[in-house]
RNA sequence: GAGUCCGUAGCUCAGCGGUAGAGCGUUGCAUUCACAUUGCAAAUGUCGGAGGUUCAAAUCCUCCCGGGCUCACCA
């Protein structure tokens, strides 16, 4: 053996092996128990960070139960990651000088669809130089067209049960991107923005959007405010700056007193809160932004322009006309962003296939209250509930041709709407919805759908739903995890999963998060080239505890690769010692002959006895903290008996009164530990084991006890 | 505004009711006889602050201070 460990000569061929041998299938061990681990979908045109290499815990767990035993399936995929992708995609036609709108629908899809599986195989081969031992044999895509169809399918019967229905009503759009978006896909700032004082007529009002005073179709003050009582009901003649007109005066009980003067311009196409006032006092709904961000014939002379110049034209103009009492400049307000290009998100009318939420949400609820669903750490379920009860109705359209086409129908002769599996209704003629749905749509279903597209194993679901563990990113939570919940409840009538596992956020060495424009990400293969995937995989889980956030550290990870380099030279001298005091040839020193019950019968020595007394103690307290996910605990206590307990003091003491018998029992349990680091290491384990032990694996079978 | 997590040795973090721990770093000594080293030994903390509960609190409760993250349709 060489001198010190080199990763770079052992992973990629034992890795190859591995594959090349079958031993990621739970076929290997056809009798056992199913435990199941759907990854979550890494997105198909994306690319590893660590994110992924915290899936390290899940490679554990199947690892774990692989040796244990059970027919452990770890099961890949992909995700076309909608309106992510299809914005990546515009950035670079953007770059070519063309824009999505120069190709028709079917053209544009064609052309992510290609870009997409040109970088496809990246993620995956990089998931694998982590050594994740996921089944690639049964890998899945979200627009594999079984997939697809079982999507529909899912949609189709959420019609049919009455929880799809399509409205008209105000959505979160990005006029820049083109799309609307879920409540979940925003962000919220705080920003300054005058709040302007606006003469109505005898009136007084406070807004901070005056542009949107084209769409005004009443203005409100509260039932019980008695300065504006006369008002209520009736009509009030104002000046504007399109001339005079007339607006009615209602009492809301949403309005507050307190606020501004007390009264508001109610906009119902244009902010949720009108919407809501429009809809209690039947207020006709007059669209003044347009979805290209400007402003319509409303709008007169303000025709054409986008909402920020429409806004300081306004301004102006009310200014000259002395239609503005006072500016308070230092307004803080909240804006809705565009997660993407964090332009500001525009409320707009428009009609979309939304989800009725509530009755979803309720049996999600009680699974988790029914421990049906254990979630780690449990402070997460607050979340969870907390969510799940505020839901509002799920809006799933997307304005955007990346994604699967929504499988509705509408009926070109009588404008009425049919939801099919996915083929085109027959008798007349039908114009398809243009929308796709939202990819959290898809993904929601990714345990149910992955494992009943199977085709190669057609009782994979019967076998392996509900899936045993979710371990994912606590940031999905909301967006993923409960979407599943609900979807799988729904579909399946039980839960998708029956723990939920979450990993924290690796940030920067400084504690900060990664993001590209900080400029601060590293990426994981670098560290695996440098320290090698079982330090890096180590360095992720030794001293950290379960979900919580951490920071990258190159001290921990030159401490993990100096471990591998301790017990690479531990085996080192086992090997050196080996033709020493074993006089016959013993070609596999993991010989079934002597598990740690034979050897026991064979130790004399003291310090042989106690040492197999410790090691046994060691495998239950491993096995314990593997069970209940304590991953730091198993990798410190393996740290720290490997390191200051086996060799600094066992081996060395061996070292002096060394002869066949306790050679054997050194070697023996020495490849105990080996097997207990296994999850943890799996590269430098096989390949240790596999010289001790030639034509075996170290993963099948062989945890101890 | 609400929620949530964190604040423990120089740094990064474990510990979460019973005499303060690890890795890295620091300081000695030993060693090249498996270990581009390793071993042995040492030093370092009023466990963010103030109250409270308890025989006992870094650990439970309350409040405060500092930091992170998440959520939220007040014009």
């Amino acid at each position: 053996m060489e001198k010190t460990y080199n990763h770079k000569n052992v992973e990629g061929k034992i890795y190859e092996n591995w594959e090349k041998k079958g031993y990621f299938k739970p076929e290997i061990n056809p009798d056992g128990k199913p435990y199941c681990i759907i990854l979550p979908p890494p997105n198909a045109n994306g690319a590893l960070h660590f994110g992924h290499a915290m899936f390290t815990v899940e490679d554990i767990l199947i690892r774990y139960h692989r040796m244990k035993g059970f027919q452990a399936l770890w099961l890949p995929g992909a995700d076309h990651a909608g309106i992510e992708t299809q914005f990546v995609f515009e950035k670079k036609l953007k770059a070519e000088g063309k824009s999505r709108l120069d190709f028709d629908r079917e053209t544009l899809y064609g052309m992510i669809y290609k870009y997409v599986e040109e970088h496809r195989g990246g993620i995956e081969n990089q998931l694998k130089r982590l050594g994740f031992s996921l089944d690639w044999s049964r890998e899945k895509y979200t627009l594999d067209s079984d997939i697809v169809k079982l999507v529909h399918k899912t949609f189709k019967r959420m019609y049919d049960e009455g929880l799809v229905y399509r409205d008209f009503r105000l959505v979160n759009y990005c006029t820049f991107d083109g799309t609307s978006f879920s409540d979940l896909e925003l962000i919220h700032e705080e920003k300054e923005r005058p709040l302007y004082y606006i003469k109505y007529g005898p009136l007084t009002l406070a807004t901070t959007r005056p542009e949107t005073k084209f769409g005004d179709t009443a203005v409100a003050v509260h039932p019980t405010d008695l300065r504006y009582k006369k008002y209520v009901g009736k009509e009030i003649e104002i000046e504007t700056v399109l001339g005079k007109a007339k607006i009615k005066v209602i009492a809301d009980e949403s309005v507050d007193k307190n606020f501004g003067t007390g009264v508001v311009k109610i906009t119902p196409s244009h902010d949720f809160n009108d919407f809501e006032v429009g809809k209690r006092h039947n207020l006709e709904m007059k669209q003044v932004i347009g979805f290209d961000g400007k402003m319509n014939d409303y709008a007169g002379k303000f025709k054409g322009l986008y909402v920020k110049e429409a806004r300081r034209a306004v301004v102006e103009e009310m200014k000259k006309k002395g239609l503005i009492e006072k500016i308070d400049e230092k307004y803080i307000t909240r804006l809705s962003l565009c997660y993407k290009c964090k332009n500001v998100l525009e409320p707009l009318p428009l009609e979309q296939w939304f989800i009725k939420v509530k009755p979803l949400a309720e049996q999600a609820i009680k699974a988790v209250r029914d421990g049906k669903i254990k979630i780690t750490p449990s402070n997460f379920e607050n979340i969870y509930f907390q969510w799940l009860e505020n839901l509002r109705d799920w809006n799933i359209s997307r304005q955007i041709v990346w994604g699967i086409r929504i499988p509705a129908w509408k009926s070109k002769k009588t404008g009425k709407w049919v939801i099919t599996e996915g083929e085109e209704p027959k008798g007349q003629e039908w114009e398809q919805d243009t929308d796709t749905f939202d990819t959290w749509f898809s993904s929601g279903q990714w345990p149910f759908v992955t494992l009943m597209s199977n085709s190669s194993s057609k009782s994979d679901f019967e076998k392996f739903y509900p899936t045993s563990v979710m371990e994912t990113g606590y940031d999905l939570l909301r967006a993923w995890v409960s979407r599943m919940v609900m979807l799988g409840l729904f579909i399946t009538g039980d839960v998708p999963f029956k723990h939920v596992l979450f990993h924290g956020l690796v940030n920067d060495p400084y504690g900060k998060k990664m993001s590209k424009s900080k400029g601060n990400v590293v990426n994981p293969l670098e560290l695996i080239d440098k320290y090698g995937a079982d330090s890096v995989r180590f360095a992720l889980v030794y001293g950290n505890a379960t979900g919580n956030d951490q920071s990258l550290s190159y001290q921990k990870l030159e401490a993990a690769r100096k471990f591998a380099n301790k017990l690479w030279n531990m085996a080192r001298f086992i090997e050196m010692k080996r033709k020493d005091v074993i006089l016959n040839e013993v070609k596999d020193l993991d010989s079934s002959a002597t598990p740690q019950n034979d050897i026991l019968e064979i130790a004399q020595h003291k310090n042989d006895i106690v040492m197999i007394k410790k090691t046994k103690q060691l495998t239950s307290e491993i096995t314990n903290h593997l069970d209940s996910y304590s991953f730091n605990y198993a990798a410190e206590k393996l740290y720290e008996f490997t390191w200051h307990e086996f060799a600094d003091k066992y081996i060395e003491d061996v070292k002096n009164r060394i002869d066949e018998d306790s050679y054997l029992i050194l070697t023996a349990l020495y490849l105990i530990l080996l097997k207990l680091l296994h999850p943890f290491m799996p590269f430098i384990t096989e390949e240790i084991y596999q010289r001790f032990s030639p034509e075996k694996s170290i993963m099948i079978k062989s945890w101890p006890e």
